[in-house]
DNA sequence: ATTGACCTTAGAGTTGACTCTAAGCTTATA
DNA sequence: TATAAGCTTAGAGTCAACTCTAAGGTCAAT
């Protein structure tokens, strides 16, 4: 049975995202001694090891609300809902890298078109190109 | 002089938007009727037109801000402020994109390992892998 | 017995960029 | 002239995921 500082320190989670967490519903200390510390059984240690992997993955803390109750449950649950959630997080992180690379794209462009010398700026290709808007547009869809 | 929402269509921000722009100091009204509306020039048009390329690119509202007193008075700003500026998002895009380049290999991977039917979710692999913990991790820097 | 490190809670604060509300003027159209 | 559309303000609310604070209780070691 490991305090919370010990899980953190196995988790890389701090301690206040811990008790952040389990105030969401993601992690659970399944013992408290009689002073009220937390208490991680090994199944709680791999519950948050669970939750630790998903959201380095970039997983929302619903979805993994939602990864925890199939993991907790498997026979009620599909591998198709689980699909359906990795799915759509795929969809939004490729939606976010065009957006992205679009900027990208832009902002070397612009980098390119730049002497950056330390001269004045009254000749500057970036200014000039911002005030005269022929810079491609690509804004946040989410 | 265009009234805001007549600046609104023409930007596509929001008249609340540009009241909010305003008050951080980005988009202004060189004039006001008697009654207080607001009305814009050419060059306020021209300047909220700068504020909504710099926002389509990703450049941050405080960035947007230095911009702006570059565009103001270009004498007495050198090229390479500007390109400081251009190559300091360019880092924070680039840093952002690795990462959401992790989270899409790691993604399509558990989705190919994952048959996705309807059958019951004890073999799933996808919260195999999760459990395992044997996911990348790319988490973000900013 | 006294440090000092660690734990508890409820709840407030942070970030960035909006987004909306309420209450009340103003202006344009019919 | 009445109605609707549009404008004003200050200020509150939203989102996600933390992050921190205050005030106090607990525990291990000296
Ligand atoms: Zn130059
Ligand atoms: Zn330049
Ligand atoms: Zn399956
Ligand atoms: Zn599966």
């Amino acid at each position: 049975m490991l305090k919370i500082s010990e899980l953190a320190v196995l988790t890389g989670l701090s301690a206040h995202t811990i008790r952040f967490y389990e105030k969401h519903g993601l992690i659970e200390a399944s013992k408290r001694s009689d002073s009220g510390y937390r208490y991680y059984s090994d199944a709680d240690v791999k519950r948050a090891e669970f939750v630790k992997s998903a959201r380095n993955i970039g997983f929302s803390l619903d979805d993994i609300g939602v990864l925890l109750s199939i993991r907790l449950d498997k026979q009620s649950h599909s591998c198709q809902e689980v699909t359906d959630i990795t799915q759509h997080k795929l969809d939004e992180v490729n939606a976010r890298l065009a957006e992205l690379q679009t900027m990208q794209q832009t902002l070397e462009r612009l980098l390119e078109s730049c002497c950056g010398g330390p001269e004045n700026a009254t000749h500057c290709s970036i200014i000039e190109a911002l005030d005269g808007g022929d810079v491609t547009v690509a804004r946040r869809a989410s």
